[in-house]
RNA sequence: GGAGAGGUUCCCGAGCGGUCAAAGGGAGCAGACUGUAAAUCUGCCGGCGUGGCCUUCGGAGGUUCGAAUCCUCCCCUCUCCA
C-alpha cells in the first residue's frame, strides 16, 4: 500500500499537520481516522467534497475512514468560521438529515464489512450530564487558551455566546469518543476546524496519555474568491434531486482555467502524470481538461452513466449546432392544452424555471437574452405554442449557458 | 440591572417628514469581447398580464394631508459599567 500521506500531499490535500513526519509514520499501517460532517441540511453540497475525497484516499489505502454525522454538535453550532450564529436546529431536523447524509456518504465510501464507519455523535453527546462533563473534560481547558483560537477570534468581534464557545469540547470529546472506542487516531477536516482538532488531540494526551494527530485540508475558494461549492445561485448539492447530474456537470466545466489543475488532483482519480499533463493545457485547449473535470467528477458523485448523460446534453448544447436537443437536457413540461392554445414567452420562461419571477423574464426578453429554438424572442408577450415544438419539444435559452427544454404533457397525465 | 450605540431592499452601507422602491459598493442577471474561462466595458437589478397598481426600511401601535425618517411600547444585537 502506498503511503497515503504522500498521495494527500502530492495532490494538495494538506494545509496543516500536527506532526508531519509521526504522522507519516503512523500511516504506514492502517489507521482510523475520522471527519464530522454538518447535518444542517438533508444533503450535503460541494463544500464537503474535499473531506469526502480525503476519506475516499484513505479508504483506497486500507485504512479505516469514520464519517461522523454531527447530529449532537448541531445542536449546539460551530462557531468557527463564521461570522454569525447559525440558527439553532430542532433534534426533529438534525436527525432526519443525518439519515439522508448517511445515505449519501455510503455512495462514496464501502461501509461493508467494517472497512468504514459512519456514527451519529448525538448518540452520546445527548447523554451527557453537565455536570460531570464540566469536572471531567472542562477542567482541562484554558479558557485563556480558547480565547487565543483563530476561530473564536472572529467571533470575539462579532460578539460569541457561551454556547457555542462549548462547541470545542464537545468536538474534542467526539474525537476522544472515538479514540476510545474505535481506536481512531486522526482527525481530518477544514482548516477551520484545526483548533477543535487540537482541542480533542490535547485532551486524548491529558486524559489517555497517547498522541493522536490532526489533518486538515485547504478551505478551498475558487479562484473568483467564492467558497467551494457554492455559486452565486446556492449550493451545488451532491443529491441529484437539488443539483442534477447537468447541472452538476456544468457546474465543474464552468470551472476557471487557474482552478482546473488544482481540481483535477483534488476532485479526481487520475494518476498524477496526467493531472500535470492536463493542467498544462493552455487557452481553449484547456477545456478539453475542463471536460474531463467535469465527467470524472460527476462520474464520482453520480455514477458513470449519469456522467455521460450529462457530458451528452453539454455536448450537444454547447458542441455548435444549436437545436440538437438531447434527451438528457434539463426539461420541463407543459400541458398538451395549454401549449395548443399558446402561452406568451415571459410566462414560460419564469414558469419553467429559467427564470425567477415574470419581472425576471420580461427584463431578460428585453435585454435579448431570450431565446426559443436559437431564435431570439423580440418580445416578452411573443405567444409560444405547438406550432414551435420541433421534433417533439421546444429548445428556450436564457443567456449564454442556460437551457431548457419543453415538452408537451398529455393532459391529465401528472408528471 | 445601569449607560450608550444600533437593527434599511441578497450582503455591506447611505438616508433621518414629501422630490424614496430608497445613494454608493459588492453579489447576481443580460449584452459586447471570448474558449461553456478570467479580466474589462455597457445596461438591468422588489413584485405584478408593468407607463398603473401592490408589498418593503426589527415588531406593534400612534402623530401627520404625507413616515425608512417624529412619538410610545416591545423584541434583538453590540460596547462600556455592575
Amino acid at each position: 500500500m502506498e503511503n497515503v500521506f504522500e498521495i494527500f500531499e502530492q495532490r494538495g490535500f494538506i494545509e496543516q499537520v500536527t506532526d508531519r513526519t509521526m504522522l507519516e509514520d503512523l500511516l504506514r499501517e492502517p489507521v482510523t481516522c475520522y471527519i464530522g460532517f454538518d447535518p444542517t441540511a438533508k444533503s450535503l453540497h460541494a463544500g464537503s467534497l474535499l473531506p469526502i475525497m480525503s476519506l475516499m484516499h484513505m479508504q483506497r489505502q486500507g485504512h479505516r475512514p469514520i464519517a461522523i454525522v454531527g447530529g449532537g454538535t448541531a445542536l449546539v453550532g460551530d462557531p468557527s468560521g463564521k461570522t454569525e450564529m447559525r440558527p439553532i436546529m430542532t433534534r426533529d431536523q438534525i436527525d432526519e438529515n443525518a439519515a439522508s447524509i448517511k445515505a449519501q456518504l455510503s455512495r462514496f465510501l464501502d461501509f461493508s464489512d467494517g472497512k468504514a464507519f459512519l456514527v451519529n455523535n448525538a448518540d452520546w453527546l445527548t447523554e451527557l450530564s453537565y455536570i460531570e462533563f464540566l469536572r471531567d473534560i472542562g477542567k482541562h481547558f484554558s479558557v485563556n487558551r480558547m480565547l487565543t483560537a483563530e476561530s473564536y477570534r472572529t467571533r470575539l468581534e462579532t460578539g460569541l455566546n457561551f454556547i457555542e464557545f462549548n462547541y470545542m469540547l464537545l468536538q474534542a470529546y467526539d474525537f476522544l469518543h472515538l479514540f476510545k472506542h474505535y481506536g481512531c487516531r486522526l482527525q481530518m477536516g477544514g482548516n477551520d476546524q484545526w483548533g477543535n482538532i487540537l482541542a480533542g488531540a490535547d485532551l486524548i494526551r491529558r486524559l489517555e496519555g497517547e498522541i493522536v494527530h490532526g489533518l486538515t485540508l485547504p478551505l478551498l475558494t475558487t479562484s473568483t474568491g467564492i467558497k467551494m461549492g457554492k455559486t452565486h445561485k446556492g449550493a451545488i448539492w451532491l443529491d441529484p434531486e437539488l443539483t442534477s447530474s447537468y447541472e452538476y456537470y456544468q457546474y465543474w466545466i464552468n470551472q476557471a482555467d487557474a482552478d482546473i489543475k488544482r481540481f483535477l488532483a483534488l476532485f479526481t482519480f487520475l494518476p498524477m502524470g496526467e493531472v500535470k499533463r492536463l493542467g498544462a493545457l493552455e487557452g481553449s485547449e484547456l477545456n478539453h481538461a475542463k471536460e474531463i473535470l467535469a465527467f470524472e467528477a460527476t462520474r464520482i458523485c453520480h455514477g458513470e452513466k449519469e456522467a455521460e448523460k450529462a457530458r451528452n446534453a453539454s455536448r450537444s448544447l454547447f458542441g455548435g449546432g444549436e437545436g440538437d436537443v438531447s434527451s438528457d437536457t434539463p426539461t420541463f413540461s407543459l400541458d398538451a392544452g395549454e401549449l395548443a392554445y399558446g402561452i406568451e414567452a415571459f410566462i414560460l420562461f419564469s414558469n419553467c424555471g429559467l427564470c425567477k419571477t415574470r419581472a425576471e423574464a420580461r427584463r431578460l426578453i428585453s435585454q435579448g437574452g431570450a431565446y426559443l429554438n436559437g431564435i431570439k424572442v423580440e418580445s416578452a408577450e411573443t405567444r409560444v405554442n405547438s406550432d414551435h415544438l420541433k421534433n417533439g419539444a421546444i429548445l428556450l435559452r436564457a443567456g449564454k449557458k442556460r437551457y431548457m427544454r419543453i415538452l408537451a404533457k398529455p393532459e391529465g397525465v401528472k408528471e
